[in-house]
DNA sequence: GGACTGTGTCATTCT
DNA sequence: AAAGAATGACACAGT
């Protein structure tokens, strides 16, 4: 279900992208709550790398979800508002004002009853003028254009000529828009959604209207214009004038068939539309079903990829590449599935990577047999805690088995010899050329991989001359070469575990469980400096695997936010190119409608059988289409309006 | 020698 | 209350 909720509201962003392109403000804010579901993302995300829990500690939730403060996949759910806003801030193509008015107008379903007009025609000159004015007469436009009301009842009808006085406006072919309504249930979807093939398509028809080398003789058929265009122009915007009013009052029920129009986003939706509801309601049920919704959503948005990347990575890295690719249709999925899918299979290696390091270790078992336990008891004393190539991670499996690992330690008074049954470290180099006997060890149990013993030259030292306990506080001594060499290559707290003789390395006193921790710290008589050290061992141990894991966390967020300016920058340019098509084909709209009113309006004649001045008239369509000559409002009326407007504007800063 | 980067550590806060 | 996770800040070493 929050699958779903995710992508009607991903759809509901996108159609409210579109209305803010026609000037229709929608706030989406309280339907992006609950946007996404990043805990999911997260534990598929890159970032559980150096997880060393789960995210228990997830402390903020977000609609049922909980969701880390500062994970990264959180920006997600505050980038779709700042879209939102940046669309907003884009405003709106300014269209010429008869076309407002067309917009605002609204065509109810007891207007189309009432005005179910017997017109069968298209030919105007068949119809009734008498019949069509008196119900010019009770419509709502007459509520809103009294003065059209009384023009109605003086003006020729068109194509009627002068003869026909007191015919009143002219025809507009119901009929004509009800059918192409009923034959094409969303053009206007089509129009609102602003598909750029549509915008082109249809700037392409309307210029070829507004074109004079191929618009017919104005004397022949004005009338034909006139349907053509309101059935291209009139039927589009009333649906969306209805889609503004109606939808954004049943949003939450509507939008999903809103989305199914959304013919404009692209063709491989079209192949899943039909699937659409099907895979929605098997969600849970269909891993399949899932990942084609998953691609599905990629696709309808074409922009939101990265807010699924991470599931994504995770979901398709389980299809063959070659499925995965003949699910995809245009290039741009492609490359952002190639993106998912370099992912995917990133992670894919790095498990390999860590497959294969388990095959080394085990080989290093075998080969490590043989090699002097001083020099293991050397090669323990590092810190060892280097996670990056931990087989296990940083919180191994074997961590509960560090005790019996480590029971194999000598409480010598040194302490030196053999108290690590763990290897800490992989040598790159040098390693496997040991041959002297060692005492076999659990290995398999901790195997830590540590880079510090990056020397060769380190094998071929004596064993470590342990220093005085003074050494804690000591600076490392350059002067001597070899145990220089040596200390620079053991960490501080390995040094002071040494030379307060704790039998366990840095990695058992970190990794052990706190329980067993508190054994051994109760259980083996340690001094309180020895407790105050291993106690501390174990705190900076645990600090720096949390370092390193804010470190990559880090990374990994402005890596993700690098990715999302990325992607908000094409969505943005996308968007101002449909700003501008809209705007272009708006505005050509609008010329087109001039030309059309000076041709009808030369053609009209009032009373006295004069024609009608095209300066003191207009044509303004109305409800249901019906179109009806109006005076052109004085500018004085217009200013005083624009007066009181200011004037309230100016009391409401008061 | 200075800038940059990676890492360890400490202090602090929060769970 | 204790353990530990998270993170900013700092120091240090290496490049």
């Amino acid at each position: 279900m929050q699958i779903a909720k995710k992508y009607f509201t991903e759809g509901l962003i996108q159609l409210t992208i579109l209305l803010s392109l026609i000037g229709v403000r929608v706030d989406l804010d309280s339907y992006l709550s609950g946007y996404y579901s990043p805990l999911i993302e997260i534990n598929l995300g890159p970032s559980s790398a150096y997880t060393q829990t789960p995210f228990h500690n997830l402390r903020e939730t977000l609609d049922g979800y909980s969701v880390h403060p500062k994970c990264p996949e959180l920006d997600y759910f505050f980038a779709s508002r700042r879209l939102l806003d940046e669309v907003r801030a884009l405003g709106s193509p300014r269209f010429p004002t008869q076309l407002n008015a067309w917009l605002v107008h609204q065509v109810s379903a007891t207007d189309k009853a009432d005005c179910g007009h017997p017109s069968t025609s298209n030919d105007s000159t068949d119809t009734s003028p008498g019949l069509e004015s008196s119900g010019y007469e009770t419509s709502d436009d007459s509520e809103h254009l009294p003065s059209g009301q009384e023009l109605c009842q003086t003006t020729p009808q068109v194509g009627q000529g002068p003869c026909n006085g007191g015919a009143c406006g002219f025809l507009k072919e119901d009929n004509d828009a009800k059918v192409k309504e009923e034959e094409e249930p969303a053009p206007l979807t089509q129009l609102a959604h602003s598909s750029t093939l549509e915008q082109e398509s249809l700037l392409e028809s309307i210029s070829t209207l507004s074109d004079p080398a191929q618009l017919p003789p104005p004397t022949t058929d004005v009338d034909q214009h006139w349907s053509h265009l309101l059935s291209l122009s009139v039927t589009d915007l009333e649906e969306l004038d209805s889609l503004v009013t109606d939808r954004l009052s049943d949003i939450n029920t509507d939008i999903a068939s809103a989305i199914s129009q959304d013919v404009s986003l692209h063709d491989a939706m079209v192949t899943n539309a039909g699937a659409f509801g099907v895979t929605l309601e098997r969600a849970d049920t269909r891993p399949v079903s899932q990942q084609q919704r998953t691609l599905f959503r990629l696709e309808s948005t074409g922009s939101s990829q990265s807010n699924a990347s991470s599931g994504m990575a995770t979901g398709l890295a389980a299809l063959p590449f070659a499925s995965v690719c003949n699910l995809t249709s245009n290039v741009s999925s492609q490359s952002e599935l190639g993106d998912c899918l370099d992912e995917a299979v990133f992670d894919q290696i790095n498990q390999l990577g860590l497959e294969g390091l388990d095959t080394i270790d085990s080989q290093l078992l075998s080969g490590l047999e043989s090699i002097d336990p001083q020099v293991l008891e050397d090669l323990d004393s590092d810190s060892g805690l280097s996670l990056e190539s931990s087989s296990g991670g940083p919180v191994s499996p074997g961590s509960s088995e560090m005790s019996s690992s480590s029971s194999s330690y000598c409480e010598d008074e040194c302490g030196a010899t053999g108290y690590s049954s763990e290897v800490d470290s992989v040598p790159p180099k040098g390693i496997m050329d040991y041959t002297t006997t060692w005492s076999p060890v659990d290995l398999s149990e901790s195997v830590w991989h540590d880079h510090s013993y990056s020397s060769p030259a380190f094998f071929n030292q004596p064993s470590v001359t342990l220093p005085s306990k003074g050494i804690k506080e000591e600076p490392l001594s350059d002067d001597d070469g070899s145990s220089s060499l040596e200390d620079r290559e053991l960490s501080r707290d390995e040094l002071r575990a040494r030379a307060l003789c704790i039998p366990f390395s840095v990695l058992q006193i970190v990794n052990m469980p706190v329980e067993e921790f508190l054994e051994v710290l109760d259980g083996h008589g340690f001094s309180p400096e020895q407790v105050t050290l291993l106690r501390d061992i174990r705190r900076r141990g645990k600090n720096k695997l949390a370092a390193q894991n804010c470190r990559k966390r880090k990374l990994d967020a402005i890596t993700g936010l690098q990715e999302e300016v990325e992607r908000l920058q094409a969505q943005r340019d996308r968007l101002l190119r449909e700003k501008q098509l809209t705007a272009k084909t708006m505005g050509a709209v609008g010329q087109q409608i001039e030309q059309l009113t000076r041709d009808v309006l030369a053609r009209l004649r009032d009373d006295s059988g004069q024609p009608l001045n095209p300066e003191r008239f207009t044509l303004q369509c109305g409800a249901n289409g019906r179109v009806v000559v109006q005076p052109v409002r004085r500018p004085a009326v217009s200013t005083s309006t624009s007066n009181k407007t200011d004037k309230r504007k100016k009391e409401k800063k008061q």
